[in-house]
DNA sequence: TTATTTGCAAATAGTTTGCATCGAG
DNA sequence: CTCGATGCAAACTATTTGCAAATAA
């Protein structure tokens, strides 16, 4: 079941936080661009387009982070560039980015499990494996790649 | 074997660069440094400390640069910050990186190989782990967070 | 009313770039 | 002598912060 802009709003509202214009905006694009990477900066003119309000960058910023530690919203890094922002459900998968096209592909956090595991023995670490993706080649880049 | 400085100033030699006392510090740095995470901003300073002269940051860059391109150099992130350039020999290895404390742990890139497979066969893409790290928490810094 | 939020502008971190000068070959 | 390398300063990207003005409750 998808998660709704409303669902968002209420729990920042049920952490004690006012609920304003930007905030309520920041929420619904997050709610209606489901399963998309979202970019501080992609929100931020998604607002624009979709309310033609214009809301300050760094207000943004302090949007997703009160929704990061109400736990609805999680950010990962990508190769270079910029954070992507998701829905948490959308969270358990490893994503995998070509460093020379920018294609995104992921895979199920699940197929790491023993892979985690093996770190936890071997180092004491509990790591989080979707955190930073995995950068590589995509088939057609490294095609191209071994072809030149 | 170690490598040593001359080996990468020769390496710079053949691709036809010139070997100028800045270019022969920085190597002598990532010589003399075997094993360490450097970042631009250490061997900057590092050279300072070895041989008393100043030179400057986007030089240090541009050697590194032209060491990765000689293939004698490899950079990888560690979670957020900057970047650290360390020799491909010592490349074959996962860095595991606390997000609280900062502390580094190492697994081979080996334990890995059959996830590698795994996603060729599911995406087409061919993976380098070890470009970035895996971020995580170290034994201490869970075993603190699970205490609170 | 009044504490929270906001927008703005400036600071920050890491890295890159343009350009005149310098120096290796 | 000549072209590649350097230093400097400025640009750049992504993000954060200080602060006075605006506003939700």
């Amino acid at each position: 079941m998808h998660i709704t802009a409303d669902d968002l709003i209420d729990a920042l509202r049920s952490q004690g936080l006012r609920i304003t214009e930007a905030r309520r905006a920041v929420c619904t694009v997050i709610a209606g661009r489901h399963g998309q990477h979202l970019t501080a900066a992609t929100i931020l003119s998604d607002v624009h387009s979709d309310t033609g309000n214009t809301i300050d960058q760094s207000t943004v910023y302090r949007a997703l982070d009160e929704l990061e530690k109400a736990g609805l919203l999680v950010h990962c890094h990508l190769g270079h560039g910029p954070a992507v922002y998701h829905l948490p459900s959308e969270a358990a998968h490893v994503h995998v980015v070509c460093e020379r096209c920018g294609a995104i592909a992921s895979v199920s956090a699940g197929s790491l499990r023993g892979w985690v595991d093996t770190v936890r023995a071997a180092t004491g670490f509990e790591v989080d494996p979707t955190h930073f993706g995995v950068t590589g080649l995509c088939a057609d880049c490294a095609a191209a790649a071994d072809g030149r």
